[in-house]
DNA sequence: TTGAAATCTAAACGATCGGTCGTATAGTTT
DNA sequence: AAACTATACGACCGATCGTTTAGATTTCAA
């Protein structure tokens, strides 16, 4: 069951697809080299290529490394905040968040890649839109329950609350890098509240 | 005066970079390669490398050919509408049918290039977040006009409208593609007029 | 009509790309 | 200890990248 070998190239192969999705927030996934990749890593080219056999699936696993890290930074946490309108405003706080603590250093990971093969039909798209959708239906999600407990009104449609915070959360992660101004998060945060409070029934702590 | 060498080169040039715009709305400008460029117009690559020099002045030329196409495509009718509410929503309205009637193939040619650019310094991206900056301004300016004209909340600040009015844009730009989902225009008009009925002082023909 | 200026071509440069191959090393199994 | 497996390496492939050079062709000015 110690299969010492087995547990080494699983340390390089996740030492790989971090550095990948670090450099791909930066470059983009077809920026991204395997020659850099193992440049920066002090390794082979060879031996980078070896673990996934094209750059197609060094991409496609690069994708998905960055969800769990995503995940982790964003969704879980907010998880952790109990139901409610609570828990929304957290998911829209760790989003800031992730973005201006730079969890990769480009950026946030998802809009960089979203934005290069929007228009580039492939598995690559279609697996960037799967975790775009995943990403908006966690919003909805957590909007819907937020209704389910009478602290958002019931008649607003939650695909479309989600489809607008998200949309206030990349233009700060994109406004904020492009234009130098990390300023813009503050900004963006009282425009996400802001719609909130006008969906909101009654007063909430964590509308301010 | 009449100088008909002069006259051929800017024709070629005004072809390339039409042609460059459109790839890189798709590919990026670190995807626009001079070989795609040549061999798309049925010219030697030299012959479209001697117009430029380099392949960053062929880039820096490339954003400020979009740029006039997009005032164009959506500055310039907006600006035919009379002053205030109405203006502004054409504006809106102008983005959203620019977006999705592919005026460059690619979607939005500044959404694109400058997710790509955001997290890398240098004259790529000073050019194009000065073009963002000049957008953002003109959003801004008109909402001002609407505030003056006694047609919008004349508490709101201008520029926090005009970032959210765009977040809602460039999410729909992106959306429609990533997801192959033209709906979501519809919704994002929605979300533009609903943000501004709330900063709205009356009804208004213009929000429905 | 001749010379200068400009537009463009063909060919080639070194560098780097994704990818292949044979081999050496380290760990597991028998 | 021998046989087997997984990882990683160095050298190399053809293709393409941005760029350079030399020269041919077109156009204007004298």
């Amino acid at each position: 069951m110690t299969d010492g070998r087995l547990a080494r190239g699983e340390r390089t192969r996740a030492a790989v697809l971090r550095r990948a999705a670090d450099i791909a927030s930066i470059e983009g996934l077809d920026g991204l080299t395997i020659g850099r990749l193992a440049a920066d890593l002090q390794v082979s080219k060879a031996g980078v290529f070896a673990h996934f056999g094209s750059k197609e699936e060094l991409q496609l696993a690069t994708i998905r490394a960055a969800s769990d890290r995503f995940v982790d930074a964003v969704v879980a946490p907010a998880l952790d905040v109990p139901d409610g309108l609570g828990r929304l405003v957290a998911l829209c706080d760790r989003f800031l968040a992730y973005s201006r603590r730079g969890v990769f250093p480009g950026g946030c990971f998802f809009f960089s890649v979203a934005a290069e093969y929007d228009a580039k039909p492939g598995r690559l798209r279609d697996e960037i839109a799967a975790a775009r959708r995943g990403w908006l239906d966690t919003y909805a999600a957590v909007v819907a329950a937020a209704q389910r407990r009478g602290e958002l009104d019931p008649e607003a449609d939650p695909a479309t609350v989600a489809f607008e915070l998200d949309a206030l959360g990349m233009a700060a992660n994109l406004h904020a890098r492009l234009c130098d101004d990390p300023a813009v998060y503050q900004l963006a945060r009282e425009s996400m509240l802001g719609r909130l409070r006008v969906l909101a029934t009654g007063r909430h702590p964590a509308l301010r």
